[in-house]
DNA sequence: CCTGCCATGTAACGAGTTACATGATTTC
DNA sequence: GAAATCATGTAACTCGTTACATGGCAGG
């Protein structure tokens, strides 16, 4: 996952790890949080499949390593960027693909916003299951708290399809 | 995490591996999924630290291994319950912890409750910061995706602060 | 008798964190 | 000249998944 992050942010300029971070942090950090510890590794691991490449630069005196996405590094990214997102990981990680959104044609966009909103009404559909088995089966008061967490999961469902609906739209969200 | 989960379960009522897969796939599967792959091992390695006491039993002629769990157990569970639950992790994995609230004393619960929802709140605050440096630095037509996720972020955290209020109030959440 | 669920387990792997180590450069 | 931040990296570890292996029991 960290791996096409990375590459998506080399994508739209070259960068050094340092960079890399801060980006995440300003951007995603919602959903995603990474560490030095893994993004540096990685790096070099996309280096070594020939993803992106390395250069060194002297800002000054100082010498920085800037990593260039590469031509296949380029297709393997969009790859991943039109694979619809799952919603079935339970943590909603795979949500991080659309923060580049931006950058697909609108006809797929939109495909894979509706088809996404699609499975989060599935989704909702066997949360509602659960719901009345808990209910049918367990005495409530002692169950107060057990249960809420699944109306929690509820809440959540709906608002993201909301949100989907919103996005589909591309409605000014500063206004909601 | 899965561990206290695992203790969560036991604590409950004695249990085998199996049925605790069940139990989680029927009560937290919207935040946490468990694989027998982990499931055993952890078994294994809380009876080892002596948190559980495995015995076998036989249900017609078939043997079960259950699991039990010690005062230490109980100890140990009853510590993690109550640690405040943290919000910067990014996914929402700790939210499970109120999965088992309804075992905390009205007072306990309320506390770590108010302090939840007051993490919240503040972190609200940190995604508003966000949102002004995006408004002023970026274009807004380029980065509506990008500027879409941060917006999930907001309405998800804002949802979670309704739902503290709701369930701090013990509202009967099934008519909202 | 065979399909499907019950039940337990292991080995290899993956993804990422924490803590550590190092050193340069900027800012006060 | 001290402190903060920039910048890169590694090693040990944690937590979990996937895939495999094994076998019992129940119902059509």
């Amino acid at each position: 996952m960290l791996e096409y992050i990375v590459l998506g942010m080399v994508n739209y300029e070259d960068m050094t790890g340092y960079d890399i971070k801060k980006y995440i942090e300003s951007g995603i950090s919602v959903f995603y949080k990474a560490s030095f510890g893994s993004l540096y590794p990685i790096l070099k691991k996309l280096a070594n499949k020939g993803l992106v490449a390395m250069y060194e630069s002297n800002h000054g005196d100082r010498k920085k390593n800037y990593y260039h996405i590469t031509d296949e590094g380029r297709k393997a990214f969009e790859i991943w960027l039109e694979t619809p997102i799952m919603i079935d990981d339970g943590n909603g990680t795979q949500l991080v693909k659309i923060y580049f959104y931006d950058l697909l044609q609108e006809d797929k966009r939109r495909e894979l916003l509706i088809r996404y909103r699609e499975n989060n009404v599935t989704y909702l559909k066997g949360l509602y299951e659960l719901e009345e088995q808990y209910v049918n089966t367990r005495n409530k008061d002692c169950y107060y708290y057990k249960l809420s967490v699944l109306y929690y999961g509820i809440r959540i469902i709906k608002e993201t399809i909301k949100w989907c609906d919103d996005i589909i739209e591309r409605k000014d969200l500063s206004e909601i």
